[in-house]
DNA sequence: ATGTGC
């Protein structure tokens, strides 16, 4: 008898892991996930979220997404709601790499418009935007300027001249948390973030040029600005060693922390502290501020990718109509209320490797798109298709306003590299059109298309399930990796 | 993801 064996289909696409599972769980669980991916599915990663929904305060679900897989100590591809006055925040429900998240600009260029300067584009994107492992942005900040970036995010970013003022209407939060602090940031945390602000980072992380492929949903494409055969940028990238390091600093600090407030947890991974605790209050200042920082990050990759096209193309972004899209982080906790029977609960939201996805009408959204749900943005793994998907009200209902964040790692890296050769991958995506920049040869393998999920099985599950809906399907053209 | 093992 395996965990697997007690899951019961509730209806397409949808299981449930009865809360009576085993008599520490508070809730039940949920994967939103089609037969064949349940079918392949680690015991692990289910375990993992049974282990979530007996922590202190859960409320209604601990929730499974279509790219769920094993992480440390929450999965990968979860969400878990906390009610605020009883409930826990968790380093490891967050993860490693504090709003780690995607960015889409859109232009008005078509593909004629850059063909015989694609070279020359991802040159210079590559020359303008530092990317590797332990890569260095290009700005020297002081002591003053990291507490800003902390504290303020992508705002301090647009007022040191990165970017637009309007950039900030379409950031999730506008690009700021106002309740972070700096302060709660530890020295080592700054050390690392100071050289490294203006950096793409390594691994999943990329900088794509990509063409708008297909068109599912024509108004809400519409209101999000969005044509066929247009060119676009998708930036994936975090918080680099700073948001790395906030998350270090805590867990240790949690660990102590699960162990005097007596909270049972079913893995060490899993340490926490009650809402109402000094630590998870700290915890929290601090994940908000690494949250910021990532922020920034985007915003002044974003001013570089402006720059770059200003300086191969000889026309002014403004012209090229550079706007951003949308921006989302799917690696946080927020504090946010949520409907259940008619009643407003104010909860504390995991996401971890999860996309907002909130419906029409909710104030978050900013105005523009208000009607029709926020942008939704999924990155599939290297020469493969990314999509747009628009946030609904039955993800309002059902996962607290969530949806999946990308393909889903399937194979480790140290296996990915055993399987594939790094020239093999850059040929056949040379062979369909698509070039590739990369810091190293080990990334190429590592990030090898069949060492993920495909993508498109995991947009069709959040489509039929109804937890975020398809608007558009983006097809890369270029790729530059750390 | 990550000063790619403290």
């Amino acid at each position: 008898m395996t965990i697997k064996d007690e899951i019961k289909k509730i209806r397409d696409n949808v299981y449930e892991i009865p809360g009576s599972y085993n008599k520490q769980m508070r809730a039940s669980g949920r994967l939103y996930i089609d037969d064949e991916s349940f079918e392949a599915l680690e015991e692990g990663a289910v375990q993992q979220i049974v282990n979530v929904a007996c922590l202190p305060g859960v409320f209604r679900y601990s929730i499974g997404l279509p790219d769920i897989h094993f992480g440390y100590g929450f999965p990968i591809g979860g969400v878990a709601a906390f009610n605020m006055r009883n409930g826990i925040v968790s380093p490891g429900g967050v993860g490693f790499d504090i709003n780690c998240g995607v960015r889409l600009i859109k232009s008005n260029l078509c593909q004629e418009d850059i063909e015989g300067h694609l070279d020359e584009l991802v040159d210079a994107l590559f020359k303008n935007i530092p990317s590797g492992v332990g890569s260095k942005g290009k700005v020297k900040l002081s002591q003053d300027d990291i507490n800003n970036v902390l504290d303020y995010g992508a705002e301090w970013a647009v007022e040191n001249g990165y970017g637009w003022d309007e950039d900030l209407e379409v950031l999730e939060e506008n690009g700021r948390i106002k309740a972070a602090d700096s302060s709660e940031v530890s020295d080592k945390a700054k050390k690392r973030g100071i050289p490294q602000l203006g950096s793409l980072g390594s691994g999943n992380h990329f900088l794509e040029i990509q063409v708008v492929d297909e068109i599912y949903n024509e108004e809400v494409a519409d209101v999000y600005g969005l044509k066929k055969g247009m060119i676009v940028i998708m930036v994936h990238t975090g918080s680099r060693g700073c948001g790395h390091q906030v998350c270090s600093d805590y867990l240790r600090l949690m660990d102590k922390a699960y162990k005097n407030y007596k909270i049972n947890i079913a893995d060490r991974q899993l340490a926490c502290a009650p809402l109402d605790s000094k630590e998870a209050q700290s915890y929290l200042k601090a994940m908000y501020a690494a949250a910021n920082y990532a922020w920034a990050n985007r915003q002044m990759i974003t001013h570089w990718i402006r720059e770059s096209f200003e300086d191969v193309l000889g026309k002014s972004a403004r012209d090229m109509d550079m706007q951003i899209v949308y921006d989302v982080a799917h690696n946080i906790a927020k504090e946010e209320t949520h409907d259940f029977k008619g009643r407003d609960m104010e909860v504390l939201v995991h996401r971890k490797g999860a996309t907002r996805a909130f419906g029409p009408g909710r104030e978050e959204v900013p105005v523009k798109y208000r009607d029709v749900g926020q942008p939704v943005l999924i990155p599939g793994t290297m020469g493969t298709a990314s999509y747009v998907l628009h946030g609904t009200q039955t993800a309002m209902e059902e996962t607290f306003g969530s949806t999946a964040h990308g393909a889903g790692r399937v194979l480790s890296r140290s296996q990915a590299k055993k399987d594939y050769n790094p020239e093999d991958i850059v040929n056949n995506m040379e062979n369909n059109g698509i070039k590739v920049k990369a810091t190293s040869k080990s990334v190429i393998a590592e990030e090898a298309p069949g060492a993920y999920k495909d993508v498109d099985s995991v947009v069709r599950v959040s489509d039929s399930t109804g937890i975020a809906k398809l608007v558009a399907k983006v097809k890369p053209l270029a790729v530059t990796k750390g």
